[in-house]
DNA sequence: CATTTTAGTATCGACTCGATACGTTTAATC
DNA sequence: GATTAAACGTATCGAGTCGATACTAAAATG
């Protein structure tokens, strides 16, 4: 059953990135799931920045990710930001020493290793079928996609630029690459 | 680039293993690493079924792999079998109720809802394209390879059957489907 | 305006995990 | 063959993860 040798490999691969993930680190002295935190804030926009954002992606509760961020903020890696409007918000932003940081990071040594040799086809095929087979998952179990907005069924393009039909706010350039919480794939229906 | 994506989908996916795995495990009140460590049991042959194979597998030092493995002997999960030769050796052998439990666990539900609905094809590609990943990863960074003896270098098979050239040893069929810690893929040259 | 929901924090306890130290058995070296 | 070195496994300790619970504050709901 080749369900199971993905499974078995994909086990496999998270064990090494976690490996990897905890040598890089020390040389810090952080942590994987910090690290992992770092990584995510990254590709965030102001949607997904927040305590909250963080928890539904990690599968981790509230408290527990707000011990982490803790630590990033007094080590200077990331930055509490509250929100003007909604006052319970805090927003996370990575700050330069963060992305320095991170740089080292992502993606793994033992990936790039392995996949520069290849044809960047191949590669990218890689990157497709995961994604995919990522993209299945959450639909399957009804969880957050986690995607960018440009990808997202809510996103309307203006003659101005871009805008979120779902809070109704418009979208940078920038906004719109980023991972947003609200995130949504296309219904089947509007191919 | 499209390596930095590989990073994260499988930075991702690894999170749903997490998370399933947790969710899974909490039933039984096992924890995720209990569970990777029953299912690389399950999987392993007499020169893998190791404290040093699971250390060296899961990139955890012997006292933190000992600690886990206390636990799930206490729960009849698996069997402490000292080696009659090198009294050094403990082989850690999985009991039919460890067996039993995995079932449920292996593989994971959202990696069955998402891909079972595909052509079998796909999902058999899918599978060797992680595991060329894996191994052109692991060969990169001269890791232990964890692959079967069936695929191995020192594999050797005479008319009673097969033989490891390392230990010369001879090896029934159950274990040439299993994996070792001594495996190493054939060299380029021996194509 | 009262109630409910949502965002975030704080504290506690069980558990992970690396570091270190230790005892035993086997292999290596002289 | 005696000494030394290496390998396998265990025990203990402390820093840190992580879920559970309880809490405050702000916004949404009615």
């Amino acid at each position: 059953m080749s369900i199971s040798q993905v499974h078995t490999a994909l086990e496999r691969l998270s064990n090494l990135l976690r490996v990897e993930a905890r040598m890089q680190g020390s040389v810090e002295g952080l942590l994987p799931v910090q690290l992992e935190v770092l990584h995510y804030l990254y590709q965030c926009n102001r949607y997904s920045d927040t305590v909250q954002g963080v928890s539904e992606y990690l599968g981790q509760t509230k408290g527990t990710v707000s011990q982490t961020l803790k630590v990033l903020d007094s080590r200077g890696l990331l930055r509490k930001q509250p929100d003007t409007k909604d006052r319970r918000l805090v927003h996370l932003r990575i700050t330069a020493k963060g992305e320095k940081l991170l740089v080292n990071v992502v993606p793994a040594r033992f990936l790039v290793e392995a996949l520069d040799s290849k044809p960047a086809r191949e590669t990218e095929r890689l990157a497709e079928d995961l994604k995919d087979l990522l993209r299945a998952a959450q639909a399957a179990r009804r969880m957050k996609t986690f995607g960018a907005c440009k990808t997202c069924r809510f996103n309307e393009s203006s003659q101005s630029g871009f805008r979120c039909g779902l809070t109704g706010e418009s979208l940078t350039i920038p906004d719109i690459e980023r991972i947003c919480r609200e995130h949504q794939y296309p219904l089947a229906s509007e191919g």
